[in-house]
DNA sequence: TTAACAAAAGGTGTATACACCTTACCCAAA
DNA sequence: TTTGGGTAAGGTGTATACACCTTTTGTTAA
């Protein structure tokens, strides 16, 4: 916020301990305290108590007094609730006015193929994780609707940890569907339609649904 | 927070200070001063701060260091996206697993007709409101899918001021409207059919949005 | 007369002390 | 032994003093 001074920008903060619960460093429950987080990035508890209050907007901590404040954990009736929303929305990609799709979006579409190529021979979290994310931005980018855009950013930070957790028990088969993601992504952009790329992301984020829903069966059997 | 103590929640001044926001009482432009609410809601900057925040989370203020915290003004453009968005988001509600529509609601429904038809014919401002006001949380409580019900209320009470301006200079008009509307509505719900309700909604939003692109086109001859 | 710079006023951002709340532990009584 | 209450520890919520930034205004030099 000053850049005359050494101070680290709550902006930072907040994507930092953000990053930390998408990457379940934080899992679901964690209490979080604001004296410690201070004393980590070396300032006072002020700030510290902006960024969970943005967090705590974004669903992803919830304080209570006189406790901490917990990472939220969703339930799978959320869960459901966020992917219909997200499978809509991303229909929505398309018709709404978007960007118009540059040579510079393409070449990163394809190496972001050639990234989750990699990930199929040789799984690594964190690089799922950067694939995902820098997938998740380049489509942000195409999107020309600026509220559209603001809820896709949101729906997508509160369940990213979700695929982590996933990732976790299942790699290759997480590897894979993410190389036929960003193939198709990448086919999509190479053909100039935003209409098929937010079509590609409803059904990518629809397999997920299923799989979710999959699992939990599993978990939950009546 | 505390209610044991005499306090005003936090809650009760953040939608005390967003209705002044949507009324108008706080037109686009104005400057909120953190030390004046604090005097005037008889608590300390720090408070007042935290609700700040949450107001622009929600898009309606904008915090500038030196300066202080400037009421956003939509540009057209951010409405018409706006509008594009609740026009998508109005069909879901009928068709992400909504709530059962009980007789309380009916009647309510009934109700809020009744006093739409008194508008008509002595139109007052702040009835207006609470008309509005209470049509969007009757329908905001069939949505029985969480995360449309959040970026339902987000995007309400986003653009919720538009409709202010426009009142004061079209009451007519735009009492004959709400009439129209709360009746579709009551009918749709005597029918207990959500997706009437979603299309309803769906339908008169855009019929807001056309009128808010007549206007600004005349406002704004090319 | 005008332009540029400095200083002061008043705002938000931050640090810190204190108030209140929750929880856990300990001790006493049944 | 168990249960109840009281107390202490440690958390978040709040009040307040101070640091830094922006704006405005006044003064000085060209």
């Amino acid at each position: 916020m000053y850049p005359n001074s050494d101070r680290v920008p709550a902006e930072s903060i907040f994507e930092k301990i953000r990053n930390r619960i998408c990457l379940l460093d934080y899992p679901p429950g964690t209490i979080l305290r604001e004296s410690t987080l201070a004393a980590e990035f070396g300032v006072s508890r002020t700030p510290i108590r902006s960024v969970i209050q943005q967090l705590a907007h974004a669903g992803l901590v919830e304080s209570k007094d006189g406790v901490g404040t917990l990472v939220t954990e969703l339930s799978f009736s959320e869960i459901r609730d966020i992917y219909c929303m997200r499978i809509k929305i991303a229909e929505c990609i398309g018709q709404m006015n978007p960007q118009k799709i540059d040579e510079k979006t393409k070449i990163t579409a394809h190496e972001l193929q050639q990234r989750a190529s990699l990930l199929t021979q040789q799984f690594n979290i964190v690089d799922y994780w950067l694939v995902n994310h820098d997938l998740h931005n380049l489509i942000a980018g195409i999107i020309g609707n600026s509220a559209l855009k603001q809820i896709w950013d949101h729906f997508y930070f509160l369940v990213a940890r979700i695929w982590y957790e996933f990732a976790r028990t299942d790699p290759e088969n997480i590897a894979d569907t993410l190389l036929s993601e960003t193939t198709e992504v990448a086919r999509a952009l190479d053909e100039d339609s935003a209409i098929a790329l937010g079509l590609v992301k409803s059904n990518y984020i629809s397999y997920g649904l299923a799989r979710l829903e999959k699992r939990y069966l599993e978990l939950n059997p009546k």
